[in-house]
Parts: C-alpha cells; sequence; structure tokens
DNA sequence: GTAAAGCTTCTCCTATAGGAGAAGGTCAAG
DNA sequence: CTTGACCTTCTCCTATAGGAGAAGCTTTAC
C-alpha cells in the first residue's frame, strides 16, 4: 500500500503518518523503486495501536517508549501498566486542580456581579481581580 | 527603580519583565541615559494583577486583552467578566473530559491486572489496549 | 501530451509561557 | 584599573501534535 492509502483507511493525514515516522513510532518502510514509501497490514495495526493508547491519554513520546520495550523483545505490558498509572495520578491531580480553579471562578464572578464597574480604576485594571479587603 | 528591583520585589525573573513587555502586557518604560528601563509602582500593581489574572486561569493572551480595554479607556468590567464565565465553561469541559478519561484509564488498568504479558504478542504492540472481543 | 493527483523532501509556523546563552555596555567597590 | 554585578539586545530552544507551503518527481487518466 502506498501511504495515501493507509492514509485513507484509517482517516489519518499523510503528514501525520510520516511524522510519527520521524518520531520513531513507525518503522522506516520499505521504498518503492521510485522512492514511495510502502506499506502493510502491520503499519495499519501499528497506527491503531497509535490511536488507542492516545486516546487513553498517553502522550506520542510515552507510547514511543512502549514500542522501543517491544522492540527490544520484551512484552511491554509492565511498562504500559506503570505508565498508565501514572497517567491516572496526573489526570486525577489535574482534575483537583481544575476543581480549585472552578471555585475560585466561581466566586470571582460572585464578586463580579456584586462590583459596580464605575467603582473601577485605571491602576487596578480591574477591580474584579483586586484581593478584597473583607476580612 | 530599576528592573532587577521590581523583579526582586515581586519574585519574578526579569526576563519575564521583558516578555511581558513585548507581549504588550506592560508599556514601554521610561528609560535612563544609560538606556535602562525605569519603572515605578504601577508597574508593580501591573505585574499584581497579571498574577492574580493568571491564577484565575486566564492565559496572557486574555490578559492583553483586558488591558488594552483598560488602555482604551473603558472599565473593563464586563469584558473580564465574560472571559471568566468562559472560562469556567471550558474549565467545567475540560473536567468532563477528565473524568472520562479516568473512568477509561480504571477500565485499562482493571484490564491490565487480568491479562497476561505472556499472550501479548508483538503485532498488537501491547494487548493492554486491544480492544477487547468480549460482549 | 498534458493535466491532475499523488508522492518526495525541505523548511517554517501554530499556541503557551517563558528559559538559555551570546556578546556587549555600565556602574560601584576595591 | 579591574572585577563582579547589573543592564542591554539578539537569537534560538523547550514540549505538544501536527499543519502549511514550496519545489520537484511520478503516475494515472483523458
Amino acid at each position: 500500500m502506498l501511504i495515501g492509502q493507509v492514509a485513507d483507511e484509517l482517516d489519518v493525514p499523510t503528514r501525520t503518518i510520516r511524522f510519527y515516522e520521524r518520531k520513531g513510532l513507525l518503522p522506516e518502510p520499505e521504498r518503492a523503486t521510485n522512492g514511495y514509501r510502502i506499506y502493510d497490514d502491520t503499519t495499519i495495526a501499528r497506527l491503531r495501536f497509535i490511536r488507542n493508547a492516545q486516546a487513553a491519554g498517553l502522550t506520542l513520546a510515552e507510547i514511543a517508549s512502549i514500542i522501543h520495550v517491544r522492540n527490544d523483545g520484551t512484552a511491554p505490558c509492565s511498562h504500559v501498566d506503570t505508565l498508565l498509572k501514572t497517567k491516572l495520578g496526573e489526570i486525577r491531580e489535574r482534575r483537583r486542580q481544575l476543581t480549585a480553579l472552578e471555585t475560585e471562578l466561581t466566586q470571582l464572578l460572585e464578586r463580579s456581579s456584586q462590583l459596580d464597574p464605575a467603582d473601577c480604576t485605571a491602576g487596578e485594571i480591574c477591580h474584579i481581580f483586586t484581593p478584597s479587603a473583607r476580612s
């Protein structure tokens, strides 16, 4: 298959396939005599794997690390397990931050609804952000 | 004050102050005869404002837009209010996504704990991500 | 035979918020 | 008079996941 056919089948831009190759996510493909890349079904499977891993929130660098372990001849399962656990921790932490930010924003909006723009001076730019002195 | 003093007072790198100036977040300061930037307390206030707005999750571009409105002579309160509401929506959406991702990851990890690495074949890279056929 | 579509490589660009280093001018203290 | 600390501008680099365009082959179709 040529790159365009692979691209069509998976609905991925050809640019992305070359990009993955540069990043080490796809092996260097064979070339036809004219220099065109030639792929087989293993590439399709590989691209599907990448997509699944991305859906789990892994970055391309992390996905690449999985592939490298596999290329070393080892089943990357335990590595994947570690990655997923770490990722889960990151997501929970990020979610905690967003929750805090949501609270903060809600308070600012509440505050905003009670302030009069006429009281907003140039020096503070906008008094919605000015820490209130109320104890 | 010279840039280093401002930097020390707010615990911000001097590079960041120049960076904000380039981005239009700080006005071009006066210069001493030797070319050094000279600041007064309004700059300190401005930097505090930027920090508060950043803490509310606004990007520097959004903060710049607030400052521009203020520079046009208008109280930016309603603009800020709109920005904050939009931001709140974004945060909620992002949080929803993260929640979904957390569920997905939890399931993958559950799955991982039940799979045997010995069954993981090279073609699929790692079978943890292989969609299970179980109905 | 020519036009369109597909392929190749090259380089730069996007947004985000700065960080890093180079090369040089300036200023205060010893 | 020199050293160290401070300031100046310039340019490139970080991570993320590609997107965009240029210039040039090749292949397919009419």
